[in-house]
DNA sequence: GCAAATTAATGATTTATTCAAG
DNA sequence: CTTGAATAAATCATTAATTTGC
C-alpha cells in the first residue's frame, strides 16, 4: 500500500486537461465531482484533486517565474542596463490566459454554493525584482473563492470513492474512515499523551554538549 | 449572525491556557475534544479551533522575532560591530519552551491515531540574519504530526457543537451544516459556471489605457 | 542487464502572507 | 489595531527516472 496517492495518467490526464480548462481553485463542489469522476479510473480522495490543483498551479507558476527571469536577462544582456522593470510588465504570464471557455463543470447555484468572483481581475502587473515589494503577479492567479456559507474545504475532504474496496461508504459522519469517532472524554486535565509539536524535551541523547 | 467566529472571553482563556500548555498543532483528534469542550461556552467549529492555534502560533513567532531583532539591534548599537550573529543564539526562544507538563489531553491510542514524534528535538538554532539560509528556529515549531491512517483534516472539520441551533446534528454524512450535498451530476461538459478563480475575463471596465 | 546510488518530480504539510470584519 | 479566515509559498518526503559501476 503506497503511503502517498499515485495518480493513473487516465487521471492526470483528466486533471491537466482541466487544469489547462481554466480550474485553478476548485471549490468543494467542484472537488467533490471530480473525485468522483476520478474514481472511476482508480483510488482517489478529495484532498488528493486539492493537493494536485494547489501544487500544480503553484509550480506552473513556478516555471513561468524562472521563464520571465531567463528572458529579463537576456534582455539586459541585448540591451543597455536602463530600467528594466518596465519590460517585465509586457511579458504576459501564459499559463492560465483568463480562460472563459471551456468551463467544466455547472451545476445548481440555488444552495447558495457558488462563492461570488470579486472582479478586480484585470491588473496584473509582475513587478519582479523589486524586493520587498509585493508581486502584483500573483494576484492574478490568486483565487477569489470566498465560500458564503460554512462549508469551507471539510466538503471538499469527504471522499465520494464509488470504488469498492470495501462493501459501501458508511452512511454515518460519526464513522471516518473506518474508524469511529467515539467522541472521547471531555478534558482529563491530566498530563499524558505529549501527542504535540515537536514539545518532547526528549532530552536523552546528549549529543550536544 | 456574524460571519465569523466571535470567541467568548472564556474561550480564549481556556484556548491560551492550552496554549501555553504547549499545544501548538493539535491533531484533529484533539481539535474535536477542544470543540467540544469549548463549545459549552459559546458557539464554535472545529475550524475555529484550528485557525486560532495556527494564528496564536504564528503571531507568537512573529512577537519573538521582533522582539529579537530589536534585542539585536540594540546590541548592534552597544558594542562594535563583529560577529553579531552568535550572540543571536544566546536569545533564547521564550515562547514555548519545550513545554512537557500540562499536557492537556490524553487518549486511546490503540486507534493508531496518535503520530509518532520524531525526535530531533533539541536543536534550535536561530540562524536569524543569514540570508538564503534556512532558519532552524521554524522547524522547532514545525509540527511533526504526521497522521498515519487516512483521517487527515477531514475530521478535524467536523462540526462537533452540542449547541442546539436546530435539533441535533442530523448523523447523514449527505448533510453538511444543513446544506444537502446532493451529488451533483457527473461532468456535463458543458461551459457555464465560471466559478473557478478570478480567470474572469471581465475586462468590462477600462479604467487602464 | 540490473540493482544500488543519485537526481528529478510531485504528493502532502506546514508556514508566511494577505484579506477583511469588528 | 487586533484577529479570524483564507490563500500562496516554502518545505518536507516519497516515489519515479536516471545514472553509474559492475
Amino acid at each position: 500500500m503506497p503511503s502517498r496517492w499515485c495518480p493513473t495518467p487516465e487521471q492526470v490526464r483528466i486533471l491537466e486537461e482541466m487544469y489547462r480548462g481554466g480550474i485553478r481553485n476548485p471549490n468543494p463542489s467542484q472537488i467533490q465531482q471530480i473525485t468522483a469522476h476520478l474514481s472511476l479510473y482508480g483510488k482517489i480522495e478529495g484532498k488528493n484533486v486539492f493537493y494536485w490543483f494547489q501544487n500544480h498551479k503553484a509550480r506552473d507558476r513556478q516555471k513561468l517565474r524562472k521563464k520571465l527571469i531567463i528572458r529579463h536577462q537576456q534582455l539586459l544582456r541585448h540591451q543597455q542596463p536602463q530600467n528594466h522593470h518596465h519590460l517585465l510588465h509586457f511579458l504576459e504570464p501564459p499559463p492560465p490566459p483568463p480562460p472563459v471557455l471551456l468551463q467544466l463543470f455547472h451545476y445548481n447555484n440555488s444552495s447558495g454554493f457558488l462563492p461570488q468572483i470579486s472582479n478586480d481581475t484585470a491588473k496584473w502587473r509582475v513587478d519582479y525584482h523589486l524586493p520587498d515589494q509585493r508581486r502584483e503577479m500573483d494576484k492574478y492567479y490568486a483565487t477569489v473563492m470566498r465560500t458564503n456559507g460554512s462549508d469551507w474545504r471539510m466538503m471538499m475532504m469527504l471522499d465520494v470513492s464509488p470504488t469498492s474496496t470495501t462493501t459501501t461508504t458508511p452512511p454515518c459522519c460519526n464513522i471516518v474512515n473506518n474508524k469511529p469517532l467515539k467522541t472521547l472524554e471531555l478534558f482529563p486535565i491530566t498530563a499524558t499523551g505529549l501527542n504535540d509539536d515537536k514539545c518532547t524535551t526528549s532530552l536523552l541523547d546528549s549529543t550536544s554538549n
